[in-house]
DNA sequence: CTCGAAGGAATTGCATGCAACTTGAATGTG
DNA sequence: CACATTCAAGTTGCATGCAATTCCTTCGAG
């Protein structure tokens, strides 16, 4: 509907025009008859992760609908779907909002993520699938690679797939569900632990010792290592928010 | 919409008129307007892990939106909510079924489950709020008289009930929010463990030695108790679903 | 000036219609 | 007889329309 007869100057975008087009940047191109929703559902997600959706932003199925160029149908379905992961907000009859993470939430995180990322560390040392350890090594070489060119983003990049890699390397399903959850939540964070000064190297080192541990399927110490590397990353993450 | 105006005879019912009473009987009754979709999905993720909707089973949109006197829409949103938790798989175009557990996924669910419910005894226990472990204890009274006399479909609510208290003792919406899953995926399983020769008592005693660990505020005693609940809570599942 | 109530604009909630896709069976061909 | 091909029935996927509900503004009374 709306066309874009805005009583604005031609050459001239409205904001609402700008912002649409920045959404429906996050629509895969292929996007094939059939998964529309599934497609506008990643799409939202990845927007509010990237803080193009800021936290207490107000979302209207139809102004979501006339961006993503799609009926309000499927924006409607991804809104219910992120409200149970969580992400949004729901009020009947007035609209969903971007959720917002509070202190406590963070803190509630951050114990649940230790145990869970211990687990993965564990179990994935112990079964030491081929080409995990080499993955790893891949990932943190790039890491190292991008720290030293201060490639903040890039850097924040790698090390979720690094996380990915290791959590899928422990083959346990429910892991899995379990850990996207907490890296959902975790992004949702503003900004990224890495552009800590120092923080970097660090991180590095510690998995380094997490790979090592894997490498020599040894679960315990594999278990420790990762628990001490999210100790220490809620401890620099409390230090940003709070310290800002 | 589609009457009672069924070919067969007055009296007869056909199959399909009585499953839809019975799934009928799951909506809540005071189903106002602005939350038909969340009473459908509710209804029908009971109804799945009563196994009223067995695995296999396919589910159709129209079928279950005549059962349920509701219009396809909130079906469908059902069907995608249940989809992301993984109680049914979507094939498109051609309908959704009801999910089954194989014997991976069970170990794979107690592993995570172990530590899960153990981190939720150990933060239990360090907060130990008030009035949890009359709230436990409760529980497992009750519990106790109903092993007496050999109600297990209620001995089986009770011990739900008593690990739902023990995790919002925990007062973590993450592991609250994980462990919910959980649950869900172990209600799947069929029959329950309970119902073994002699299990019952063992959970008993299971849960006092939690409780009490609780009770004196001893973290890692109530999470070593717990983990060591949640494995033979494995073993017996695992006698059960391949003893017979 | 403050507080309360009523009305209207905006938004979501659900129902339904049409198009596209999948699947399986029937048919023709080698 | 085996196999590929076509076609038709059935199902979901998305678009749209209408009704119910909410919130905010405005108006009136104290």
């Amino acid at each position: 509907m709306q066309e874009d007869k805005a009583p604005t100057t031609s050459g001239i975008r409205s904001q609402s025009e700008e912002s649409a087009e920045r959404l429906r940047a996050y629509l895969h191109q292929g996007a094939v008859r059939g998964r529309t929703t599934d497609d506008v559902t990643g799409a939202m997600r990845e927007a509010i992760l990237d803080g193009v959706l800021p936290p207490s932003a107000w979302l209207r199925e139809s102004e979501l609908a006339t961006a993503f160029k799609v009926s309000r149908t499927p924006v409607r379905e991804a809104l219910k779907r992120l409200a149970d992961e969580g992400l949004v907000i729901k009020t009947a009859h007035h609209g969903a909002m971007v959720a917002s993470l509070s202190l406590e939430d963070v803190l509630a995180l951050y114990v649940v993520r230790e145990d869970l990322e211990g687990l993965a560390a564990r179990l994935a040392a112990v079964r030491c699938p081929e080409g995990l350890v080499e993955e790893l090594d891949e990932i943190n070489a790039a890491m190292r690679e991008a720290a030293g060119r201060e490639a903040v983003a890039e850097l924040s990049k790698l090390n979720l797939a690094w996380h990915r890699a290791l959590r899928t390397g422990a083959a346990n399903p429910y892991l899995e569900r379990f850990l996207g959850q907490v890296e959902h939540a975790v992004r949702r964070l503003p900004a990224t632990t890495l552009g800590h000064p120092g923080r970097a190297e660090e991180v590095l080192a510690e998995h380094e010792a997490v790979a090592r541990a894997v490498r020599e399927r040894d679960g315990e110490t594999a278990e420790r290592e990762a628990r001490a590397h999210m100790r220490r990353a809620r401890e620099i993450r409390l230090a940003v928010l709070l310290g800002g």
